[in-house]
DNA sequence: TGATTTTTGCAACCGGGTTGCAAATAACTC
DNA sequence: GAGTTATTTGCAACCCGGTTGCAAAAATCA
């Protein structure tokens, strides 16, 4: 077992074959350890203010080409990112996202597979979107 | 049959309750003839430059609150429109969509549902968004 | 150590969306 | 039809997220 919560984050980010540097190690703990959902550049930027908004960009981007993160479009206007949490031998794509109108927090549900479509002849699919808006379960029960 | 090809441009705003006006008789008379798949209001904007970015908005905004209009999230970055095309006893939404990585276009499939998916127990669903990005078949074949 | 490559921060820019406000237009009232 | 009020439109400006050019800083190589 291999999995990604058995190696330390310097290693994760040496697997992928991303150059270890201060600010990479900072912001991969960051995402990996700071978020339990989906989270936009934004939020990255506000809880790491002395990394600049550029780097943070090719930083991600870097992560997402690695297969570290994965993007998820869910239609807030802002492009959110998760840790892929799956194994190597399953790709992260593929899923379906819900994202709460109140909160605006975004969910994978790494296991729940996007049940396919017949598509017109002649359109070659390359990747599929899945995203359920809706309320939340924490939002459904406001706090006691 | 009452269907909205065969009542006229002034008929089906005055039907979906909007005031008809000159600048938004000549909105609705772009896109629903000009376009054949989805547009953005940058398209329409190219196409009708007379008409303010604002106004625009505000006009497709009201078109969209009434069903005229129903809006898609392709991932572009831009919020695209489709002129509902389907009888007033079903909604024009629910649907899946394609979009092309290459020419940017996105098509409705409004004969394909989307399918369902085991949803977690407390997460109440609003809408769903069904998008097939890929390439589309006259990028594929390019012009002889 | 000095030269070269890579990474980072700064500044500026871009596109799409959105708002406040005043002018223009349309609708009411007398 | 003139005066008043409400609605619609255009202008300007702003906001936000994303993106790029470039030079300083840091790491790597020789």
């Amino acid at each position: 077992m291999n999995k990604h919560w058995d190696i330390s984050d310097e290693q994760s980010l040496d697997n992928a074959g991303i150059h270890v540097t201060a600010v990479r190690l900072l912001v991969w703990r960051t995402v990996r350890h700071h978020f339990d959902n989906a989270f936009s550049m934004a939020e990255v930027e506000a809880v790491l203010p002395t990394v600049d908004r550029s780097t943070l960009f090719r930083t991600l981007t870097l992560f997402t080409r690695a297969h570290l993160l994965h993007e998820i479009d869910d239609g807030s206007g802002a492009q959110k990112y998760c840790v892929c949490h799956l194994d190597d031998t399953r790709r992260c794509e593929g899923h379906v996202h819900l994202t709460c109108l109140k909160c605006h927090r975004t969910y994978c549900l790494p296991r729940v597979p996007i049940p396919p479509v017949m598509l017109p002849a002649g359109f070659e699919p390359e990747e599929t979107e899945y995203v359920v808006k809706g309320i939340c379960s924490s939002c459904r029960r406001p706090a006691p």
